[in-house]
DNA sequence: GACCCGTGGGC
DNA sequence: TGCCCAAGGGT
């Protein structure tokens, strides 16, 4: 033979099971995060409080959720209080959170649940499943978190931690059918919510996409990934494609008494139903001056202002120039814009409208370059 | 399965 | 800076 073979330490490894799962609700037992919604180990929460963290927290970090998380429970203490809410109201407390459908479907769930169940939850998969804004992920969680039910909610941490645990090598997303089923073999009977709520912790401190501290990880004896020192490496993804541009232009008209011209965009599709400053469609290249005007909100004289707005949405990446303008408060100019979506809201307004991230950003662009 | 749908933070 | 990521759902 050549040179010795340099083969990996193979340690003996049982695959994942019951002892693992024992291993890792004792760490959560005594390392869980202490979060708004959670009432304790070995305890059921409140189906309304995990039912609306669940929706905030889908795709948004447990700490840009817990402001929300608490405005909204001092509000609207139970389900029936947010049936009872306006929309308007619901979407002008979820603006900067993103994923505005999130916020329609929570009014809807809301309502459909007082409406079709009395104002109770359901407690199983399936019916939560048909409720509005509940998936299979939330149906899982609620009802195994909430209730107690033997179901499991696999999110991106518990997708992570399993496809460490068994070294899953297929790329996501087509692994995702093998992880759930994994997943599944592991919940207990028993304390699904816990096992449900310490994988996600452990994804979150200890089994991270990068750098994993598997010197202290609670499982890392079961964890074939750990084993083969792959765990950073898994799981594996699916390429993903480059991130388009598109241009516009925005037009911020401001009037002599303080007002700011806004305009509701439609309910469906991107930033939907929320406020905005209208602009010019969002093309694949800058609009001309003459095509930009053509747009323009009011007659008037406009000032572009220097430098645009870069905004990256999940898909493409944005950038408005903002056109300002000052106009008179008598009505001596002409609206061109659709006048029953539009709106004037004076400054000290603003932050108490349905306004996106991206649209305070253009305000407050426009309003600071005098 | 593939797209669409926000935002802020970490590195 | 640019990319990745975060307790996904709807279509």
């Amino acid at each position: 033979m050549g040179a010795p073979q340099k083969t990996q330490k193979q340690l003996p490894l049982r695959p994942a099971g019951p002892d693992t799962v024992a291993a890792l609700l004792r760490w959560y037992e005594a390392e869980r995060r202490d979060l708004p919604w959670r009432y304790g180990p070995r305890k059921k929460a409140d189906p309304y409080r995990v039912w609306l963290s669940e929706i905030m927290l889908q795709q948004t970090t447990v700490k840009a959720v817990i402001p929300y998380f608490q405005k909204f429970v001092a509000r609207w203490p139970n389900v029936a209080a947010l049936a009872a809410a306006q929309l308007e109201e619901v979407l002008q407390q979820w603006a900067g959170l993103g994923y505005y459908s999130r916020a329609r479907n929570l009014k809807a769930c809301a309502d459909a649940v007082v409406r079709d169940f009395d104002g109770v939850f359901p407690r199983t998969e399936v019916e939560l499943r048909e409720l509005p804004g509940i998936g299979p992920y939330t149906a899982a969680a609620i009802a195994a978190i909430a209730f107690g039910e033997k179901a499991t909610p696999v999110d991106g941490n518990i997708e992570r931690v399993v496809s460490r645990l068994f070294a899953v090598q297929q790329p996501l997303p087509a692994a995702k059918t093998e992880i759930r089923n994994l997943a599944a073999t592991l919940t207990p009977a028993r304390r699904a919510g816990d096992f449900a709520q310490a994988m996600m912790d452990l994804g979150a401190e200890i089994c991270t996409p990068k750098n994993p501290s598997c010197l202290v990880c609670p499982v890392q004896p079961d964890c074939a990934a750990s084993a083969r020192g792959i765990a950073e490496t898994l799981p594996i993804k699916a390429q993903k494609l480059a991130r388009p541009s598109r241009f516009g232009i925005a037009f911020l008209v401001q009037r002599e008494d303080g007002a700011v011209l806004l305009r509701q965009r439609p309910e469906a599709g991107l930033l939907g139903g929320m406020l905005e400053v209208p602009s010019t469609h969002w093309g694949d290249a800058s609009p001309s001056k003459r095509e930009a005007l053509r747009s323009a909100p009011v007659t008037t004289s406009w000032m572009a202002v220097p430098g645009p707005v870069v905004h990256v949405f999940t898909h493409f990446r944005l950038e408005l120039v903002v056109y300002r303008a000052i106009v008179p408060v008598d009505a001596s100019f002409t609206l061109w814009a659709e006048q029953d979506r539009c709106r004037w809201v004076h400054r000290r307004d603003l932050h108490a409208q349905a306004l996106p991230s991206v649209m305070k950003k253009v305000i407050a662009h426009g309003m600071n370059a005098e």
